[in-house]
DNA sequence: TGCTTTGTTTCATTCGCTGCAATTTTGTGC
DNA sequence: GCACAAAATTGCAGCGAATGAAACAAAGCA
């Protein structure tokens, strides 16, 4: 990805790069919403009308990495071997996302912190965060279930992948919405961040009922005729 | 709520109700994006500039009844008996907000099928009751942690609360994904929605190994010395 | 060297949203 | 009832995000 094949492809790249760029560097210098789509276009040296062939707004452009992590967790899941728990693939999956040993690239390295602190801060941003979450769930899940067909139904797999994303993505809020949280998180040893991490699997893994509970719990037993009130 | 005390309250009432009115009828008549807020305002007969003392966005108008139903999982919550188990707790409090023995609201049956809808159509929306979501598992998980301070610590009444919400949500959005499967929700009977539900949280409840299951999953136990590549 | 394709720019336009000052409406003390 | 204070509403001016269209420049290819 980083030799393009003609001028053309590579000139792209080189624009696209400095969109990011510029991009990052403003949002850091004068905050998210003080940057105007012009000025980082202007940063990039292109027109204000080119950010748009790049990117489709100003809050795409902190996620232009997060394609290829999600494609790591597919791997994960497609190379399963054959006498694999669901569970453990999954979980698998997540720490192949997640965790530093794996590949990060330069962008990756660049753009994860920046875009942390935008989720925390700009109401936009957590806006596709979320999206793109919950978007790929549902991919996960659909993978999950086509790569155990016969052990998963769509909606198993969809809640099974619900529970552990939920779980982990609720604790990682939870940790680096905490003062200092994400400077923790971002600049130290994410040591005590990947403890959590593994608790919250833990729970989505084991049950959130714990290891003593009854086997089955109820949900909306109850249905009085009463209806519709106010 | 349906009476307000002076003129001015009621009246504000009324200007509320009007808005949300006409948004929802025009979102239906003409789709969400082809719906301007000058739009709206026309149709509840006040100017563009006064939509926005009402509401912040075009997206919110969706939500104005969320508040109310969240509350109805917090009760439960809060008034929880000494000798349940927090995930018990939390089952009911689900179910509490999607039962539809529940007390629906003249807002919510009006609302709740257009905003589906929207969020399966209109990224804007998506992003919106994504955030809205998001706010909520962390309002339960603090609730949580403080109906159970000795039983949870905050990470886990997190974790849990992640749990049981990402296997719900997800299985909603699956469902509700299929080809009728929206149609079916709101329209019919609402009974095959509340079983697959009761399945993720059945999952999300007892843990996603399932039954015979090993004890306990490694997490990043990886760490191999090569950082970052590319 | 020309022709085609593709990326970029400029321009105009629509819409979401905000601040501000003027105006109208409502509540209240007399 | 009446005048005055408080609050809601309005119009307007303006910024920025986003899109469409047509002119223009650059790269690839014959």
């Amino acid at each position: 990805m980083t030799t393009g094949q003609g001028l053309r492809e590579r000139k792209k790249e080189r624009t696209r790069q400095a969109l990011i760029t510029a991009a990052l560097e403003l949002f850091e210098e004068r905050g998210y919403d003080e940057t105007t789509i012009a000025g980082i276009a202007a940063g990039a040296d292109v027109s204000t009308r080119t950010f748009f062939s790049y990117f489709p707004s100003k809050e795409e452009i902190l996620f232009a990495d997060t394609e290829e992590r999600l494609a790591l967790a597919f791997e994960v899941i497609d190379g399963r071997r054959p006498d694999e728990q669901p569970a453990d693939v999954l979980v698998r999956a997540m720490s192949a996302v997640f965790d530093r040993a794996g590949h990060f690239s330069r962008e990756f390295v660049r753009a994860a912190p920046v875009r942390l602190r935008m989720i925390f801060a700009v109401p936009a941003v957590q806006g596709v965060a979320l999206r793109r979450l919950l978007s790929a769930q549902q991919r996960l899940a659909r993978r999950l279930h086509a790569a155990f067909p016969d052990r998963l139904d769509a909606v198993e797999a969809a809640a099974l992948v619900g529970a552990l994303v939920g779980a982990v993505t609720n604790t990682m809020m939870t940790v680096a919405g905490e003062s200092d949280g994400i400077e923790e998180l971002l600049t130290g040893d994410p040591e005590r961040f990947l403890v959590e991490l593994r608790r919250a699997v833990e729970i989505a893994v084991r049950g959130a009922a714990g290891p003593g509970a009854q086997p089955i719990r109820r949900f909306s037993r109850t249905r009085p005729p009463s209806h519709q009130s106010r």
